[in-house]
DNA sequence: GGGGGAAGGACCA
DNA sequence: TTCCTGGTCCTTCCCCC
């Protein structure tokens, strides 16, 4: 490929930018032309800028590879050729060339699929997508250069009458399951890779196929219109059912089944196929057209990396099959470029072109130098490649990694922007984890910059989520983490993803949801809360627990850490009771039914919202609802408490000394901890042991919940003010206060600052920053983020 | 030193 | 004026056991 090397003009020439024509129908384009439109197009812009930097992180890479390469010595090198040797020979005596895999790949699929529902489009250049970005073009488009993953205003520019249609995957969708349908009879095993794209293996199909009387190899031709058999003219007819998308398929310029269907295949309204593998899948592709006016070409080999190659081969609507014996497989890689195979991308193709490596038979001969310059795993697969292997099994139904989802957009700058996206993502990937069950333990925060630069920052918790809030207690710490790392400038972004990875099995979920005790307690063993009073009094809500996980091995921020408690809370329970008691509500609940039980935690959890006021009738009544210790902290932080509330709305957290206790943290939805404002509150032990009832007070591992330590006071104080004037007023919620004491006045401030803050956690709206000398916008910026995040 | 997590990147359709 | 989305796998670095 021409695109190697580093800067080939005096233009500062990006190669990666350069139109890349390893596709069908983009053979002997005026490159450099299109090139040059390309680069004017592009050059100055940040996508540019930043192309050009990793095109020269890449040329660093190749750069180390070299000096490597220079200090390899004879006896390194012929001991590699050994072990290249063996590996070989091991490889060769269990090459399989039994099966017959085929690769079926659609022809500008979404091209095609529009063009035939808009038959207008049949001779023009399209493409489908948007002036940002194009997923496919047709071939009239090709010509001129244009083609999948070129942003639209650039193919505009290359092709001025590209009519761009927009994407409907609904529809594409559609015709996708009507091929699937046809590729099931072939194989029902077979392996979708996309819309358009899919494994078979017809091995089996093959079998039984060879006795399969005539009949059944035998398919009617429909008219276009009607969907029914047509009698006359079979040619005309066969004619007028596919898109004009290529003007010189290598096969036929009209149908290929027409000319070569063995057996006088064109005897009237029937096409009748044989029994070959090359037949068959002639039929299938028949029968695709047949049923969708689309055309699809196929690749026929012993292994799936062949069957790849060998459907880009005759492209557009044709087949190749490649004959399965060890001569014909190393005859047809020998001049292979190593940029047909798939898994060998841009970078790639680059660095073994440094060593002069461009086609596979050059890998075969380089092989001991590059199982010294490269991984193993990626000598090992190049060593594959040389030698015409891949895998000859094709698996179905493997395990889903990770789900996500992404959105790009205009530059995004405002807080409440980043952080209301934030959420809908979280939203939305809840939603597709909902649908497929899932639940992963480590969830990543993807970000790009306006420059296009990509940052990924995972975390991963001890139990799965899966829930919107969970998510987003996790994501928007993540967040908040990028953010304070520019501060005080502001994050541009240009996309943002959440991904879920670290998926638990069926088997795992058991265990890892544990007990809350269990997931409370650290290091001890799980107590489960039964209807013995005496048991039920041994319930915890150790602060320690909140940062005990064993697995946490960093902590990058304090709400990090809070994220761990929005895990799923489930119970365990022991032989011989009757009723457990829920941790969130401590109602009875009437069963020994874990499943049963731990839905009604979930509810209890699930269903509680954002509220200003806590509502903390049965936690408080355990401990000290009516104890002036839990409404002096309450009060002090500004919390009301709400004893009509029938419902638990709240949960406390108080973390102790052997000094002090302190209530440190407010699970206004115990999904979404948080630390108290202002720092949370903390007052002298007292000797009622029930006020904290069996919280761990001689637990060693207490610590604090924030590993950054408490929130720092942000109340604005009031420091003076006219002693003439015998009222304040409160510059949060602009009401006069009858008062000129500064100390009252300063603790009705804090109250109604606390309002404040915990609206704004609930609401995401702005703050208004009043009581700020500085500029509004720079302090309600910073004001958003205390609130936000707890800063 | 191995295992595992985090971060980044290559590659694919 | 404008350069996607969703997924997998690999590599490198680092920490912990």
């Amino acid at each position: 490929m021409e695109t190697g090397g580093t800067s080939s003009s005096g233009e500062g020439f990006l190669s990666r930018m350069a139109l890349n024509d390893n596709k069908a129908g983009m053979e002997g384009l005026d490159r450099d032309k299109i090139n040059k439109i390309i680069m004017k197009s592009s050059k100055g812009s940040r996508f540019y800028e930043n192309e050009m930097k990793k095109e020269q992180q890449v040329n660093q890479r190749i750069e180390r590879m070299m000096l490597q390469k220079a200090h390899i010595t004879e006896q390194q090198l012929s001991k590699a050729q050994t072990q290249v040797e063996k590996m070989t020979f091991d490889l060769e005596r269990v090459r399989d060339l039994s099966r017959v895999i085929v690769h079926v790949d659609m022809d500008a699929f979404y091209a095609a699929v529009e063009t035939r529902d808009c038959p207008d489009l049949k001779d023009k250049p399209m493409a489908v997508g948007s002036m940002s970005m194009l997923t496919t073009s047709n071939y009239h488009a090709r010509k001129f250069g244009v083609r999948a993953a070129m942003p639209g205003f650039i193919a505009k520019k290359l092709c001025p009458n590209l009519v761009i249609v927009p994407t409907d995957f609904d529809k594409y969708r559609a015709v996708s399951t009507e091929v699937q349908e046809i590729f099931a009879d072939y194989d029902p095993h077979f392996l979708p890779m996309s819309l358009d794209e899919a494994y078979l293996d017809i091995s089996e199909h093959l079998e039984q196929r060879r006795v399969w009387p005539e009949a059944l190899r035998t398919h009617r031709l429909r008219t276009n219109d009607t969907g029914t058999e047509q009698g006359d003219g079979l040619q005309e007819t066969v004619e007028g059912l596919s898109p004009v998308l290529f003007e010189d398929s290598p096969s036929s310029s009209s149908c290929p089944f027409l000319q070569d269907a063995p057996g006088g295949g064109a005897g009237g309204d029937v096409m009748v196929f044989g029994t070959c593998a090359e037949e068959a899948v002639r039929e299938m592709r028949f029968r695709i057209e047949q049923k969708t006016s689309l055309t699809a070409s196929a690749g026929i080999a012993p292994n799936m990396m062949l069957a790849k190659v060998c459907s880009d081969k005759n492209k557009p609507n044709g087949q190749y099959r490649l004959p399965s014996n060890r001569q014909a497989v190393m005859v047809f890689i020998q001049d292979l470029p190593v940029r047909k195979v798939s898994g060998i991308g841009n970078v790639t193709e680059k660095m073994l072109g440094a060593l002069g490596i461009t086609s596979c038979i050059h890998l075969g001969q380089e092989m001991a130098l590059l199982a010294l310059l490269f991984s193993e795993t990626s000598w090992h697969h190049f060593l594959d490649i040389s030698l015409g292997l891949g895998s000859t099994h094709i698996e179905r139904d493997g395990e889903r990694k990770s789900m996500s989802t992404e959105r790009t957009f205009g530059e995004m700058v405002a807080l409440e922007e980043q952080c209301s996206l934030c959420r809908q993502l979280c939203q939305d990937l809840a939603q597709d984890l909902q649908k497929e069950a899932l639940k992963g333990k480590t969830v990543t925060l993807k970000l790009k910059n306006v420059n296009f630069e990509v940052k990924t920052r995972a975390w991963t918790l001890p139990c799965a989520v899966a829930t919107s809030d969970e998510l987003f207690a996790v994501a928007k710490d993540l967040l908040k983490t990028e953010i304070d790392n520019v501060s005080p400038q502001p994050l541009r972004l240009r996309l943002m993803g959440i991904r879920v990875s670290s998926f638990v099995s069926a088997d795992d979920k058991k265990p890892q949801q544990k007990s809350i005790v269990g997931f409370l307690q650290k290091g001890r063993t799980q107590t489960p809360i039964q209807k013995n009073p005496n048991t039920s009094a041994e319930t915890h809500f150790s602060m320690s627990a909140l940062t005990a996980s064993d697995n946490m091995t960093h902590a990058p921020t304090a709400s990090s850490t809070e994220a761990h408690v929005s895990t799923s809370l489930c119970w365990s329970t022991e032989p011989g009771t009757d009723s457990l008691t829920c941790p969130v509500c401590f109602r009875e609940v009437n069963t020994t039914d874990l499943t049963v039980f731990n839905r009604h935690v979930d509810q209890c959890l699930s269903g509680v919202p954002m509220e200003h006021n806590i509502h903390t009738d049965t936690e408080l009544e355990r401990g000290s609802s009516r104890d002036p210790l839990s409404r002096c902290m309450l009060d002090s932080l500004g919390l009301r408490l709400d004893s009509s509330a029938g419902d638990n709305k709240g949960l406390l957290l108080y973390e102790t000394s052997t000094t002090n206790i302190s209530l440190n943290a407010v699970a206004l939805n115990p999904v979404c901890l948080n630390t108290c404002p202002n720092g949370g509150v903390s007052i002298p032990r007292v000797t009622d042991p029930n006020i904290l009832k069996g919280s761990s007070q001689s637990d060693p591992c207490v610590r604090p919940l924030s590993p950054r330590g408490p929130r720092p006071m942000t109340t604005p104080k009031v420091e003076s003010h006219d002693p003439r004037e015998p009222t304040l007023t409160c510059p949060v919620c602009q009401v006069t206060q009858d008062t000129d004491n500064l100390t009252l006045f300063n603790r009705h401030v804090d109250l109604c600052l606390n309002q404040e803050v915990l609206h704004e956690l609930e609401g995401l709206a702005s703050v208004d920053c009043t009581t700020h000398n500085a500029t509004p916008a720079a302090h309600k910026g910073q004001c958003f983020r205390d609130v936000l995040f707890n800063d």
